[in-house]
DNA sequence: ACTATTGTGACAAACGTTTGCCAACCTTGC
DNA sequence: GCAAGGTTGGCAAACGTTTGTCACAATAGT
């Protein structure tokens, strides 16, 4: 195992006995050198192997044609659209992506931007949690595209969450259902107000109680948390952060003997994998994350400030029913 | 969005003014330098909010401290834990991970690997299918380490293909089950020649007879087509390449109006997430893979060509039951 | 045939670090 | 008080690219 050292431009114009120089714009610049140089050149550097060095690469010009896609929880399988989508429309566009988890703390996000920092032309942040000012200063060093989260003069792709709040409370109340309860995730998270915005506003709008409990962590043992807690509450039907937390407020409820959704209806979002197959398959909201992965990245590399706002769709499985 | 030139040395040392040099030495070799000028420099870096640029930190060194992790399917909930052990590992040792996602194309994977190549200073390679040789070829220019697949002189990390494939026997055996399927995934994963090998083996041993199916693509997708073929082949019990297959069978199954347990019986492997809670629960086998990812991490950065054999459990629920 | 023009390729600087080497300074011991 | 030794900090080279500038050659126009 010596890891040799790789082929380098000057190797390649040694090779060939032409300049280094020559050698850089016969790959790079085609036209800037005669066909017969070029032909030549390119069969050398084919024949040697030669790779062109990333970081030397980037290091005048300033651009590595990396780009970083900070997730919050990549074990929450709600990302997994993003990933291939941002994958898919920068791989398009030259770039590399770079995939790094902040297991939903803020400080660890700010670490891993800061570290990334030197190394990518700029950020995607799915769900961020960190405070607007950071993201200002973040965005004076490198651009950046938010998911689900919008912020003044960002580019940023939503979905519509007062759109899908006005599903679901439609959904429930022509169910029967008149006390509902809210099962909220992180208060620093952008989608957790705005939902229970839009859920508070059209609860009113169809004379529906509505309550907000937590916040919970948005994972399956925080659904399990918060099923016990939404029970007690006296609401007929729970709407959940997320479908991590859906799910476990089903699993919580099947132990607890609770019918779903004889005595309690419940709705997820993100409609995640297993959302399903789990038992009973859960409502929930789904919207098209594999399109955003690709605007975010298309608007990352125009630097267009736009905010696309994904449509979103109420899939009615089994765990909701009537009152 | 002016994306403003960022602190560098030059910038901290005539602030603090000192030489350059002195202000690299103050910050990564502080014995190196008297106490008074180090936290001297030190308090201007900070105020300054100085970051070191990777990118030309790597370029004399040849060293990055970034390590790849490329998997073979991001969307397999499997790779989950690995991810998160791996960075946890990474994280300790001052390295950061980048994820990459070659979805399932070994072609994929090699072009990823070369793109990284001059940026990371190792490989993790997680079920990667790709042939040998080039494994050998991309291992003389950096460190590897490989997942769930064992290659001579190679640090590896696998969980024991033999003593799950005896769980899994022994279980359908005592069970009453006499004749069985194996549900293949693709022919150039060592894992699914590992398992279909020991599968056999130890059914022999049992006195049962086993057919290999397929192969069929990893997939929930690849699991819907394989529940058709195992049913048709007569075996009381299937036994998938992964729990995203069983899963597809168990759903296909139900849709078919197939009793599972009653008629057929089914296993998977990996415990993955919803394993526990789909439609009846999936008996399969689990492996800490958490451990895997940290281990992986581990024999990379200390280049140590071990082979580390991780146990299995099989975690029996409600997919299988007596023939 | 000589100039004007275009095309081609080379030289060298720049990117931001790290590090080998050396000079100067300070301390210490005689 | 001087030499020897150790400590400290600066100079400059190196890493592998890209790119601005320039010189030279070939070609074309007169």
């Amino acid at each position: 195992m010596d890891h040799g050292r790789a082929v380098t431009l000057e190797d390649v114009a040694r090779e060939a006995g032409v300049a280094v120089s020559t050698v850089s714009r016969a790959l790079s610049r085609p036209e800037r050198v005669s066909a017969r140089t070029r032909e030549h050149v390119q069969a050398v550097a084919r024949r040697m192997d030669y790779r062109p060095n990333l970081l030397a690469r980037g290091l005048p010009s300033g651009r590595t044609r990396m780009l970083a896609l900070l997730v919050t929880d990549i074990t929450n399988p709600h990302q997994f659209g993003l990933i291939r989508g941002a994958e898919a429309q920068a791989a398009a566009a030259g770039y590399t992506l770079v995939l790094a988890d902040s297991r939903g703390l803020p400080e660890l996000e700010a670490e891993l931007a800061a570290r990334l920092g030197s190394s990518v032309d700029g950020y995607v942040l799915a769900s961020s949690r960190r405070p607007d000012e950071e993201l200002v200063e973040l965005r004076r060093r490198r651009p950046l595209a938010l998911y689900n989260r919008e912020l003044a003069g960002f580019p940023s792709v939503v979905s519509d969450q007062d759109d899908s709040s006005r599903q679901i409370v439609g959904h429930l109340v022509a169910l029967g259902h008149r006390a509902l309860a809210y099962l909220g995730g992180p208060r620093n998270a952008w989608a957790e107000n705005e939902r229970w915005a839009a859920l508070a506003r059209h609860s009113r709008a169809a004379g529906a109680e509505i309550a907000r409990l937590g916040p919970f962590p948005p994972t399956l043992e925080g659904g399990v948390a918060a099923a016990d807690v939404g029970l007690a509450s006296g609401a007929t039907a729970l709407v959940a952060f997320n479908d991590l937390m859906a799910i476990g407020v089903l699993r919580r409820l099947e132990q607890r003997g609770v019918a779903v959704p004889g005595a309690l209806s419940v709705v997820g979002h993100d409609d995640i994998f297993g959302a399903d197959f789990c038992h009973p398959p859960l409502t929930t909201v789904a919207s098209p994350v594999e399109e955003a992965g690709r605007a975010l990245v298309g608007l990352l590399l125009d630097s267009r400030p736009d905010t696309v706002v994904l449509p979103t769709e109420l899939r009615v499985r089994a765990s909701t029913g009537p009152r």
